[in-house]
DNA sequence: AGCACGCCGACT
DNA sequence: GTCGGCGTGCTC
């Protein structure tokens, strides 16, 4: 017998082995074989009769028996077609590592019956998490369950969540485990010992019976892409597999992706009318014209002054962490040589980062192209926020909470003694049970004038979410210079579908997805100028393809020392199909245009 | 000549 | 991803 195998590692083809005498094999098992010079675990994803000259044999098996399905195996090819990873890398990403010594029987995965054949669900608006935990409550007596979210705490928060409210035994299948727990979480799902189980992106393939009910918490967030193998989006693969496997699926957003609301809009997913829900009283503070040498204009110090008279706590949402550095004289802001982007100011460390290469480089103090001496910092961050509104309400605590500080300690203790938070996005997630009775934006403006098609969706998203997190009564102050915005009016009246009506227009008007997928390709090389040459030599291919839209190559600074040149293309539902048939089975180029290439399809950013 | 390092390309 | 092979260039 003949078996195909694929592994971890950026090949893009099976590779064939026999299997030998008296070793039984089948599709969807992992099994140990030599590859180079080396034994290693790989998938089988076929198996059949044919000439086995000059092929190697199998080593042996990894696991006793088949970890997937042929229906999930297929499932996999689909994803890594789809996302262009390779098929090995794809399984490798979603499957528990297979432990050094498995002890444990493996149950045989079941194929899919027929199922439900109807459309997932969008939950929106007021009290989505109580609505969804209603629903799964009552179909879980009945079905599997898989539950998957964008992050290990909110997987942990939502496995208690659920072991209480079904009294069932919950599985945790997230990355915050170790690899033999997580393997054994996995078998002890297969063998139907539990029929709950919650995890995050490395659970996607869980093996929850079909049909099951499945779900994907806040659809739209980014942590649902993360880098690395597959790119793609968990959105789009559980959407597929509960269309193959026919289990119901729900899906939840504050404010969906436009991808969803689109699809929700013909029909292939069906909103769930919104629950009731409150809404703050927000003020949106025009601050054009007014000279920015303070973070709070009268209107929000009013407010600040008021919600700590009444004992209220403030959160004060700054949009990144540090600010850039500019010449008072000339104008200049102080950028990073390779990348191009402004250097984040730290006044702490008296340094200057970037915020892509991490290089950091002391400050200095005059201007490197007047020699002027006004150097100052550029714009809010965190720490001139906290400076600030320390030194005007010296009598209250004001803490700092972003990236920088949050890390390795839990964000909430340091809220709940503070009565002003100054922070960043995040900031907002740790006010945990109640938010705070005042959110004011510094300004979400940085967001809004993104270089990226996203940006109104980003900051509409993020005004949404600051907005339903406010204490009963209380408000938010928005300061902008985009105060008719209609990301920032549709937040402020609570108006989801004018936020989409307007953002569908700009999207479909200009080809962005949903109506056209992009991809980016990144192409990485030893020299500037074969980075360059490979990038065009890509494009003129691209062209050449036709029915794609292919945006001239542009550099992109270095990584890891290595000078870099992406390319944006926009194409159709089949751009992943197109690609594949130009990049062929490797994503390395040799001769004069040598060089890897990066494939990144439907990317959530492109800042 | 002998060796270290870096880069290429193949892996069934 | 990982490794071996081999070319370049440096040192004894």
């Amino acid at each position: 017998m003949i078996v195909d195998v694929v592994f971890d590692a950026p090949v893009f083809h099976p590779f064939s082995y026999r299997v030998p005498q008296g070793l039984r094999v089948g599709v969807g098992q992992r099994v140990s074989a030599p590859l180079g010079s080396q034994a290693r675990v790989g998938l089988v994803v076929a198996a059949g009769e044919g000439s086995e000259e000059g092929l190697k044999p199998i080593a042996g098996l990894a696991e006793p028996g088949p970890i997937l399905s042929r229906s999930q195996v297929d499932l996999t090819r689909w994803i890594a077609g789809e996302s262009l990873s390779s098929w090995g890398s794809t399984v490798a990403a979603l499957l528990p590592p297979a432990p050094r010594s498995a002890t444990e029987s493996m149950p045989a995965p079941g194929d899919w019956a027929s199922g439900l054949g109807e459309r997932p669900f969008l939950l929106t608006g007021g009290d989505r998490e109580g609505r969804l935990l209603a629903r799964l409550a009552e179909e879980a007596e009945s079905r599997g369950l898989l539950l998957v979210a964008p992050e290990i705490d909110a997987a942990a928060a939502w496995a208690d969540r659920l072991s209480a409210a079904l009294k069932a035994s919950v599985v945790r299948l997230d990355s915050g485990m170790t690899e033999r727990e997580r393997w054994s979480a996995w078998m002890v799902l297969a063998r139907g010992a539990a029929r709950v189980a919650v995890g995050t992106r490395s659970a996607l393939l869980a093996p929850a019976p079909a049909p099951a009910t499945l779900a994907l918490l806040d659809e739209n967030d980014a942590a649902h892409k993360p880098p690395g193998a597959p790119r793609i989006h968990s959105r789009d693969v559980i959407v597929e597999r509960a269309r193959r496997e026919g289990s119901r699926l729900y899906l939840t957003a504050a404010t969906p992706s436009v991808e969803s609301w689109r699809r929700a809009e013909d029909g292939r997913l069906q909103r769930v009318p919104d629950g009731p829900s409150a809404w703050p009283r927000v003020s949106v503070v025009d601050v054009r014209g007014t000279l920015r040498s303070q973070p709070l204009s009268p209107a929000l110090r009013q407010a600040v002054k008021d919600t700590l008279a009444a004992n209220g706590r403030v959160l004060l949402l700054v949009t990144r962490i540090g600010s850039a550095m500019a010449c008072g004289e000339c104008g200049f802001v102080l950028r990073c040589p390779d990348c191009g982007i402004a250097m984040a100011f730290s006044r702490v460390r008296r340094e200057l980062a970037c915020r892509l290469c991490r290089r950091a480089d002391p400050a200095p103090d005059t201007c490197p192209t007047c020699h002027g001496r006004q150097l100052a910092p550029l714009g809010w961050g965190t720490e001139r926020v906290e400076q600030a509104v320390r030194t005007e309400f010296r009598r209250y605590r004001v803490v700092r909470d972003d990236a920088e500080v949050g890390r390795g300690r839990p964000r909430a203790m340091s809220h709940d003694s503070a009565d002003v938070v100054v922070g960043t996005r995040a900031a907002l997630k740790a006010f945990v049970p109640r938010g705070p009775s005042l959110i004011g934006f510094i300004t979400p403006d940085p967001i809004l004038r993104l270089p990226d098609f996203r940006a109104g969706e980003r900051a509409f998203s993020l005004l949404w979410a600051a907005a339903e997190k406010v204490a009963d009564g209380g408000r938010v102050v928005i300061q902008t210079q985009h105060p008719t915005h209609y990301a920032v009016r549709a937040a402020a009246d609570q108006d989801l579908a004018d936020f989409y009506k307007r953002e569908m227009g700009f999207r479909s008007e200009l080809g962005y997805p949903p109506f056209q997928r992009l991809c980016l390709l990144t192409v990485r090389s030893r020299t500037e100028g074969r980075a360059k040459r490979l990038a065009h030599e890509l494009e003129q291919e691209l062209r050449g393809l036709g029915g794609l839209t292919v945006y001239p190559p542009a550099p992109l600074g270095r990584s890891q020392r290595a000078p870099r040149w992406q390319l944006v293309l926009k194409g159709g539902d089949d751009l992943p199909a197109l690609l594949s048939s130009l990049l062929g089975p490797s994503r390395q180029r040799r001769g004069d245009g040598r060089g890897i290439i990066e494939v990144e399809m439907d990317p959530v950013d492109l800042a």
